[in-house]
DNA sequence: CGATGTGGTTGACAACGATCAATGTCCCCT
DNA sequence: AGGGGACATTGATCGTTGTCAACCACATCG
C-alpha cells in the first residue's frame, strides 16, 4: 500500500513476468492512438523522430490495486500516462486523513512538470497499466517545441475547468444529485464504449471510494441509486456497472431534485 | 447586472469620470508591485522595455457590484488583473441557475488565453478595480518570452491545485467545517493585512453569496459562525469582518474530514 | 466443507441542515 | 421623519443523511 515510486515505477526485475517495458515504439504508439487525450495531441504535433525518441524512452508498468505511485511532497522523476485502470489523486492531510480529489482514467496524464513536487499522492484504485516517461526528457521536449508546450498549457486550462466542474458537481445539494451528476459525466466521457444499443457505464470505484469521493456514505449512495433504479432511470447490473435507461432523466436528476411522488 | 464585456470593459467614454486608464506606466507598476501574484512575477521576468510596453497598453476600470465582466461562451479580448474588490467565477446552467465556482481577489488574473472561450461568467461581487490588458498582446508577450510562458504554465499548475483544495474543502462535511476551512484559507491568503496583534479576516461576500459558494443556506451559515463565536474561536465584528481569536482552534474546527482508511 | 472475511445492501434512529416564517437593523428614497 | 427594501439573524418544523446494526452474497482458506 505504501510502496513508493522507487519500487512501483522501477522496471520489473527480470522474473517470470513478461518484460512488457520492451514493447516497440510502434506498439506503444498503437496503444495510445485509440484515445484523444493530451498525449495523442502531443505526438501528433511533434516531428516523427521526436515522437520516436520519446516513445523509445517510455516504459510500461503494471500496478496493483492500492499501490501508491507518487507520494506527496516527493519530486517525481516520471510522467505517467494511464493506459488502463483507474487511479486517484489523494490529498493527504497532516493528521493522516485522506481525501480523493480527482480521478485519473485512461488517456489521462499525471506528474508535475517543471516545478516543485507533487501536492497529492497518486494511488491505484484498481489494477492498472501505466506508461512512464522520464520527466526531464519530457520537459525538454516541451522546451524545444513551443507548439507542444502551448498544447500542454491549453490542456492545463482544461484541467482547471474540469476541476471547477467537479466543484459544481459537489455543490449539488442531495446525494442523489451528486451521484447522477457523476454518472452523467462518466457517461459523457466514455461514450465511445457502448454495448448494444444501451449505454453501460463502468464505475471504476468501490462503493466506499465512490462514497468518499462524492462526499457521502456507502449506505447513502446505495439508497441513492436504488432510488434511481426504482424510477426506471437506470439498471444496476453489478456493483460497478450501470445501464442508463433514460439519459435525459438522469441529467434532470442531477440538477433539480426528483419529485418523489408517484 | 447583465452588462456585457462590451460595455464593461470598453474604456469609459469621456464623461464626468476621472479618466483613470491614463495612469502612467510607473503608477500602474506601483499599483501591482505590492502583491506577489502572477503578474508581478511576469513583470519581473520581462525586459524593462517589454514591461513598459505592456503596462502602456493597460487600462484601468471601475466596476460596480453585480456587473458581468465576461459572459460565458464569449471570447474575451481582454485579460484582467484584479487590483481591488472581489469577483466571482459563475457557472450558469441551462435552466438559468447559477453557481459560484471560484473567487478572484486582488492579484488574481482572469481571462482565457490562447484558446477558446470562457467557460464561466466573471461577475463582480463587490465594487472593484480591474486592470485590463489586450489579450492578443498579452499572448504575444508570452510567445516571445518562453521564460514568462513557463511562469504562466506553473501558475496554471498552481491553479489546478487550488481548485482541488477547494474541492477538499467542499467535500461533504458539516457546514461549520466548511466555513472554518474557508476562513482558514482566507486567513492564510491575506496574512499581510493585520490589524493590531489580532488577525482580522475580511470576507468579501454577502451572506447569500457565501452560503451559495459553500453549499449551504444563509441561515445555516449564520448558525455556524455564531457557534464558533460561542466557542471563543472568533469574534464577529460585522457581517464581513471576523477577528480570529484562536487560529489553531479554527483549523481544528475545519478538520472533521470523512476518513478514508487505508 | 464449514469458518472467516469482505463488500454491498437494508433498517432504525438521531443529528444535521433546509425550509418557512418572523423579527430586527440598516440604508436609501421621497 | 417615515416607509420600503435588502440583509442578517433567530426560532420551529420536517426532510435528508450520518450512524449503528444486522443481514446477505461471495470469495478465500483451513
Amino acid at each position: 500500500m505504501t510502496r513508493s515510486l522507487k519500487s512501483a515505477l522501477r522496471p520489473a526485475q527480470g522474473g517470470g513476468e513478461m518484460p512488457e517495458q520492451m514493447m516497440t515504439a510502434r506498439a506503444l504508439k498503437a496503444a495510445v492512438s485509440h484515445g484523444n487525450g493530451l498525449l495523442e495531441k502531443l505526438l501528433d504535433a511533434l516531428q516523427a523522430d521526436v515522437t520516436e525518441r520519446l516513445l523509445s524512452q517510455a516504459t510500461l508498468h503494471d500496478v496493483d490495486v492500492g499501490e501508491t505511485l507518487i507520494e506527496r511532497s516527493v519530486r517525481s522523476e516520471s510522467v505517467g500516462y494511464v493506459l488502463d485502470g483507474t487511479l486517484a489523486m489523494v490529498q493527504v492531510l497532516e493528521d493522516g486523513k485522506k481525501h480523493i480529489v480527482g480521478l485519473l482514467v485512461p488517456t489521462d496524464i499525471f506528474g508535475r512538470l517543471f516545478d516543485g513536487t507533487a501536492n497529492y499522492r497518486i494511488e491505484a484504485l484498481s489494477a492498472a497499466r501505466i506508461l512512464c516517461f522520464p520527466r526531464a526528457f519530457f520537459e525538454q521536449v516541451l522546451r524545444d517545441n513551443p507548439e507542444a508546450e502551448r498544447l500542454f498549457l491549453v490542456h492545463l486550462l482544461d484541467e482547471v475547468d474540469a476541476a471547477r466542474e467537479w466543484l459544481l458537481l459537489m455543490s449539488g445539494r442531495k446525494a442523489v444529485n451528486r451521484f447522477a451528476s457523476f454518472l452523467s459525466i462518466l457517461l459523457r466521457r466514455s461514450k465511445s464504449k457502448r454495448i448494444g444499443g444501451q449505454a453501460v457505464v463502468h464505475v471504476p470505484l468501490s462503493r466506499k471510494d465512490l462514497a468518499h469521493y462524492l462526499g457521502a456514505r456507502p449506505e447513502t449512495l446505495s439508497r441513492a441509486f436504488h432510488e434511481l433504479e426504482g424510477k426506471g432511470i437506470l439498471r444496476i447490473i453489478d456493483p460497478g456497472h450501470f445501464e442508463v435507461l433514460d439519459k435525459q432523466a438522469l441529467i434532470d436528476a442531477s440538477g433539480d431534485d426528483l419529485t418523489l411522488d408517484d
